[in-house]
DNA sequence: ATGAACCCTGTAGCTACTAAAGGGTCAAGC
DNA sequence: GCTTGACCCTTTAGTAGCTACAGGGTTCAT
């Protein structure tokens, strides 16, 4: 299959799958007689793999430890275990503090009575003269 | 005051008080017989602001368009109001994004138990092969 | 044969910094 | 007066993960 049909099927833009080959992440595939691309079923796969990791939010670094690790399927698969639990910590934290960010946030949208700038307590609180 | 009390003042890197300069959002500021950029108790408010904003989530473009209303002591107050009002629907939206997250992820750590990666549901998952 | 839709490479741009190379300035101490 | 070290300067390139051109070539239907 070419590039966009790869593309359509995995959500992926073509300028992308062509950034992972660059990457090394996605591998440099035979080419047809006019110098296109010509993906097979398994480069579907794991090009879907990655797309699914990306958007559970796994870096690319992240993905490619995956990969290595999916590779050997006679591996026990707690590191993969270990790497999705360590992955939940993280969007925890980034939950937490955006969370954070939102209360003061909220607390300084609350305080703001809709005077005149001169007066409102969102600009002071960021300026730091107020609170 | 020199480029480095004011890093400390405000906890931004000298670095950053540079590129915040190059990028037009702190001015270029007089500088001494020596070339060291010289800056004032006014800058220091200044880049107190950017750095509370920036730290609140906004963007550069945001922290901007703020530093505009904020100028302007007169106009009412409603535009920043709005901004942060706006702010806090998109950290809502980040937040509920991640928590869907969260609970794909732990659905996949759960549903593994531990064998050999030829059969590791987490890596079936994102293969898309399983579920 | 021509046009649209696709593909190719190479390069530059995006956010918001951060780091490093290769220098100049300033104050303290000897 | 000279050195040492902390500070400052500019310019350039790097980070993550794409995205968007520019300037071409290919394929296929009409």
């Amino acid at each position: 299959m070419r590039i966009g049909e790869l593309a359509k099927a995995t959500g992926a833009k073509v300028e992308t799958i062509r950034y992972y080959e660059r990457e090394g992440i996605l591998p440099a595939v035979d080419r047809t007689d006019g110098n296109y691309r010509d993906y097979s079923a398994s480069d579907l796969a794991l090009l879907t793999f990655i797309r699914r990791a990306r958007n559970l939010g796994f870096s690319m670094a992240q993905v490619r430890a995956l990969i290595d690790m999916a590779e050997d399927g006679d591996q026990p698969c707690v590191e993969v275990d270990g790497m999705a639990r360590e992955h939940i910590v993280e969007i925890d934290k980034k939950i937490a503090d955006l969370t954070a960010l939102r209360g003061e946030l909220s607390r300084l949208v609350n305080s703001c009575d809709g005077e005149r700038i001169g007066e409102c307590l969102i600009v002071e609180a960021l300026g730091g003269r107020g609170r």
